[in-house]
DNA sequence: ACATTTGTAGCAGTAACTGTTACAAAACTA
DNA sequence: TAGTTTTGTAACAGTTACTGCTACAAATGT
């Protein structure tokens, strides 16, 4: 899977700003020096989080991004969910035989547990909060909880 | 995400030896028509579900792939760790930086979080076996556990 | 006016997966 | 033994998605 390191850099990015940005609002610059990627790169992601109502950016030579509420209440789901990383794993391509009673029907149920399968995500990462990353990272003691 | 489809169709794969393979060897040929693609495709997967023990094949005039347990005791857990369909989500390409106290430690953070998530997929996973998958596409109800 | 920063379009490079052809190896049939 | 069938595998083209980059308009403060 050519999966996305969108969720990991998203999250990088938020414990950046939930360290930093109380202080000041931060730059797409200085954020993507300690990722180690392109501004614009940063800039994209920063986007879909302002869409996400999860920070807010401002043009201009004074300009930068902070959070836009606090890190505890930011849990990891919406962070997952603001990056769309799409689904755990994909559906067939082509269209089942619809002739076979196995491939006529097999869609519905792999559809099914698909969902199933992001239920049991969003549950595990609505318990994290972006806080508790932060403290993890500050700590070096792992997330439990 | 360019996710794969191979746990899909592994699935589907599974769900036509568990219907019909008792009687008789299937061939990858008539597996490729009811997934509605390339038998080489085919193939390919059944080599991995080989390795995982769950099917066998012969060469031959004769030969084909027939499951080698029962579908009651083959659950989707082994299907998916049989295909590897990778992580849920990818952690950085580029290394963060290291002076960046964020960057510094986000990396292992990130790690356990990626093995926190496996772990609940893999929880999900066990309880439900291929014969369940099959009931589903036979009834046309759900799968519950 | 001028400098700075975000927002966004557009493109090249990379990586992964799917689909295809081709053919060797194995196994059965007659 | 010769011929047929099927798996196993290599090699390659096409597609798709993501990342990284340049360029520039729009906004904002000095």
């Amino acid at each position: 899977m050519a999966s996305s390191t969108q969720f990991a850099v998203a999250i990088h990015v938020l414990a950046i700003l939930a360290k930093y940005s109380s202080e000041e609002m931060i730059k797409s610059e200085d954020i993507a020096e300690s990722v180690n990627t392109n501004a614009v790169v940063i800039r994209r992601l920063l986007c879909n989080l302002q869409q996400a109502n999860l920070v807010v950016s401002q043009k201009g030579a004074t300009g930068g991004t902070r959070l836009m509420k606090d890190a505890k209440e930011i849990n990891l789901n919406e962070i997952y969910r603001a990056v769309s990383p799409g689904d755990v794993f994909a559906l067939h391509r082509q269209k089942p035989s619809q002739n076979c009673p196995v491939g006529k029907n097999i869609e519905s149920v792999l559809c099914h547990l698909q969902k199933d399968i992001d239920a049991v995500i969003e549950e595990k990462l609505i318990r994290y909060s972006l806080a508790d990353v932060l403290t993890a990272i500050e700590t070096g003691k792992t997330m439990s909880n």
